[in-house]
DNA sequence: GCCTAACCTGACCGCACGGTCCGTTTGATT
DNA sequence: AATCAAACGGACCGTGCGGTCAGGTTAGGC
């Protein structure tokens, strides 16, 4: 990479996009045990490839998730405008429960840090978290004891918890994401026994770790 | 094994005990990526005599997780008889929680179906559990949607909720435990959007899966 | 049409793992 | 103390992985 960003040849645009498609694809299935010489045949590439394009294994599977965290970060960022912050909120955890289904992330917990784009784009996330928190707060529809950390923790626990169903009916996880919401509801709700970890947006994100080890 | 059930020698005891204890310990720290030759090696034993006791590792593995799973029967057995109903059930939770936290068993899903002896105890938990249930709803602390199978799947979400956060403070998962059985309550409950997966305990047990694939 | 740098490929390397095997050691029994 | 089946241990094997590299291929500016 002589100039920091070259046009990429048409080549090569080519193979990356159908290498990313097949990653995600191959880490949806088989978590962090997809191997890197399948993905490389899902892509109909070599395996050299795909070394080519991303160094390490782990750096594509950053830029997999990369995609994901930006797209639910700008979810975040157009519901943050919706009249009814309960509601957006609501919406919000929904469809990241919904992409979870689709591609876990729980195995990143496995994976170490990853790329430094990725924490970028995880602090963006976080902020945007942030926002509808704090409105549905205002708007009596969330819990005052709830912060921005409790949102992105709770966010991966209905896909998570579906997983362990053999054949889940594919919309199974909103169960039990309703029962979650229904215990961030501030009607009827009782003290939590533990504080919240480091919620504070600014000083240590890193903390936060969608994905760290 | 010529008889089925002959006393083990002297030695041949004492390392399956120490070898069950490295497995534990070596299967908490690093989940499924756990290696033979390390449990091996922190037993301070070879590693042809742990595939002596336990033919595979996954056997090995079931054999830790059975531990775990009739632990978790005896403490329900024992709290289906207090007075409390609505005590009784979140103290099971908590402790399910709790052990948890020592040995996420979220990896479980990865592994294969394991041990038949594993199935039943699974299914002893199952019935155990739902006494618990039935006690708790019929005394107005459980609201009514809920199931067995509901309970035995989320009684995994604290501990894996945490396990997300770097250096979490011990006692983390309580304030998910909170939120989750604030969410169970009946009191401004909200109608779940979908039925339940398969609770009824006598057809397919198998289907509830703490560890199936 | 030619030239070159960018790109692609798949054989190859080193490594770590699960599992086997057989020579050696050890606990019980007499 | 002698005996022997039971238990032990670690060298060994095959496999599959992430990652490298030398040599062939191709896109695209001229």
């Amino acid at each position: 990479m002589p100039t920091p960003d070259r046009p990429l040849r048409a080549d090569a645009a080519r193979n990356r996009a159908s290498l990313l498609a097949a990653a995600e694809a191959e880490f949806a299935e088989r978590g962090l045990a997809a191997s890197v010489a399948d993905i490389a045949r899902r892509a109909g590439i070599g395996k050299g490839t795909v070394f080519r394009h991303f160094p390490t294994k782990e750096d594509l599977l950053a830029a997999v998730v990369l995609d994901r965290v930006d797209g639910l970060t700008a979810l975040a960022r157009r519901l943050a405008t919706v009249a009814d912050a309960g509601a957006a909120l609501l919406e919000f955890l929904d469809a990241a429960a919904s992409r979870q289904q689709q591609l876990d992330l729980s195995f990143l917990r496995d994976a170490g840090d990853l790329n430094d784009r990725l924490t970028e784009s995880r602090g963006r996330l976080f902020e945007e978290i942030t926002v509808l928190v704090e409105r549905a707060q205002a708007a009596g529809a969330l819990r005052a004891d709830i912060t921005a950390t409790d949102v992105i923790l709770l966010m991966c626990a209905p896909s998570h918890v579906v997983s362990f169903v053999p054949d889940a009916p594919p919309q199974l996880w909103r169960r039990y994401l309703g029962i979650i919401f229904d215990g961030l509801r501030p009607y009827g709700a009782s003290p939590l026994p533990q504080p919240a970890p480091d919620a504070a947006p600014d000083p240590r994100l890193d903390q936060v770790g969608i994905l760290p080890h």
